[in-house]
DNA sequence: GACCTTGATGCAATCGATTACACAAACGTA
DNA sequence: TACGTTTGTGTAATCGATTGCATCAAGGTC
């Protein structure tokens, strides 16, 4: 049952004022150094803990921030959140984690129930670029609640975000399988309302350019992040006549997908057929088969996202900042498309 | 800029008392019915948002949960999170996280940073079962914080937890080997001083004893749950005589090490040697030779001990409730133990 | 000795919402 | 008419910590 302790059981148990307590216990350099060291030594012997409750409605700082992501079960999203809360833990802030299943009504809600719990600012990677959450992200910026956009991002001046350069990701891909020899290369492109999804294709676009490949539209397929979408793509391009001999996929899953299905088909990886992922997800290292990914340095990211936030509290008195980070793409070169290996 | 409202401004507004805004809003039956709609509107009108702080302070309570666990960044824990985040979210809960990084000190901290933030409630998976963080755990009980393991728990009468039966899993991997028609099944089994693995080893064990075949302690090698504590321990294991033909390991990343080390001496899964994990990582599902191993059901635990917080919370009142909840394991056969499709 | 610093502490308001209690008006009833 | 009852609102305390201002004693200066 032990009842809390608070500054005024201290202040009476030493005939003395709860402000004086306070002051006490946050160093203030008006308390003498006697009462000072009474009262702390007081306060550990009640077990006297803040009430963070009291402090966060005086001040206005509640001390959490929140993350808003699509699912926090997935490698990417659950690492970028580790780096998120490695870095703002020293720093005393905590973690509230919202998911928003790629619904735009839940990401509206989820904003509204942060703001609600007086968060000291919000990291979003958001469901999609529609134009409905457009009013509620200006509500939270009028507030003066520092936002951050991260990997997913709308391009809003004065908020900051950290993104990775997906068009470089795109290019390094295309260009690491012309490299290898592939001369016709197909593109399993996500949802193309989303902003990264488009920037990988106009870099797998521009490297076929640029390696004067001609582009051609019935390469490219867009398909969901999973391996019955990559297996039917996959399928889709084998009709193709000619065929292609390579497959840039904007996501992991969809190229095991994809691997499966040209293995079923008897094709031949990486020798008659490369294949290219997005991601760096896990299993793509440990397959048999290993699959070239690009990595998307998540952990990075997390940790950038809130050193960004930290700058940002700290200067949110004086002045608007806006950063934009980008963070580099790595390419990983595995099995799947070294020819040069096999 | 625009300030936040708050009841007074309403009150103001309407040349009402503050104390008659919130019975309003919060439709309290003596509130006339014109007031109330009255006030309503107001409050929508000037986008009135509750503080929840203030409520917080008033109420003593915040509105939030902590959940504690080693990283979040893994298949099993954010499963589980997410599980607990989904359950939590329709009650208005939000879920503040926290990792220990198997850390002791880092975890007592955890708990001290969630006390401070008056969370509701604590979600646990503890780093060990040392008697170290004993201390701190009793003083989150005294006061009366629900506090809850998942997973990785205490013996503590009467504190909940939700768990899985790791018996029956190491049970029934072991028995399904006995049952493929291996005579000489190894077992690797992780850090012992947790009870998981202690558990899990003596489902192995018992399934061993109650199918007469001879327990073997050298058979038995402790690795750490990481490809290459895997494979470093099948090679102890193959340098044996008699060698096993099959393992049952604690861990799908240890068991996908051993894997790997046995295709590199060349020996065939399954028709020469069976492997079975623990865990059911998404990558032992994606592999050509697909992995069996034991599903823990992370998305119902989480479900789970969001269920039993519930539960508590709305009883806390009236008396103490301890729950333990214990769930099914799920074996899931694939291609590493399937001799009869093989 | 009168006045002014300086240092240490207390008083009381504040953050925003809730709620026990008080109170006033309106109505009904004997 | 006088007195209860109901109905609707207001007053003020409360949650716990912080902080501007007032206060008061000790010590210093001319």
């Amino acid at each position: 049952m032990s009842e809390k302790t608070t500054i005024y059981d201290i202040a009476k148990k030493l005939n003395i004022s709860a402000a004086t307590v306070s002051r006490a216990l946050n160093n203030n350099p008006k308390i003498s150094e006697s009462t000072c060291k009474l009262v702390q030594e007081t306060a550990t012997k009640m077990n006297y803990k803040q009430n963070r409750l009291a402090l966060a409605l005086k001040s206005g700082k509640s001390g959490n921030i929140g993350v808003i992501v699509p699912r926090i079960n997935t490698n990417f999203f659950g690492t970028i959140i580790r780096g998120i809360e490695e870095e703002l833990h020293p720093n005393k802030y905590n973690v509230i984690i919202c998911q928003t299943h790629e619904d735009e009504n839940r990401e509206i809600e989820n904003i509204n129930t942060l703001l609600d719990a007086q968060v000291d600012g919000i990291m979003i990677s958001i469901t999609n670029e529609s134009k409905k959450n457009e009013k509620i992200i200006h509500s939270v910026l009028q507030k003066n609640v520092p936002l951050i956009f991260f990997d997913r991002k709308k391009n809003i001046d004065g908020v900051s975000s950290v993104t990775i350069d997906d068009f470089k990701g795109g290019y390094m891909a295309t260009k690491h399988l012309i490299d290898e020899g592939c001369k016709r290369i197909a593109h399993l492109c996500g949802d193309q309302s989303l902003e990264i999804y488009e920037n990988r294709f106009k870099g797998y676009r521009q490297a076929l350019l640029d390696n004067n490949i001609e582009f051609d539209e019935s390469y490219v397929i867009r398909s969901k992040s999973s391996l019955e979408d990559g297996a039917i793509a996959t399928t889709k391009l084998l009709a193709l006549s000619p065929a292609p001999d390579a497959i840039f996929s904007a996501s992991d899953f969809a190229a095991l997908g994809a691997i499966q299905e040209l293995k079923a088909n008897g094709i031949k990886i990486p020798q008659d057929f490369c294949v290219v992922g997005f991601g760096n997800e896990p299993f793509t290292k440990f397959m048999e088969l290993s699959i070239s990914t690009v990595d998307q340095s998540p952990l990075e990211m997390g940790n950038m996202v809130a050193k960004v936030f930290l700058e940002q509290i700290n200067h949110t008195e004086n002045f608007k900042m806006e950063k934009k980070i980008v963070l580099n793409p790595i390419l990983h070169v595995r099995k799947s498309s070294s020819r040069k290996e096999a």
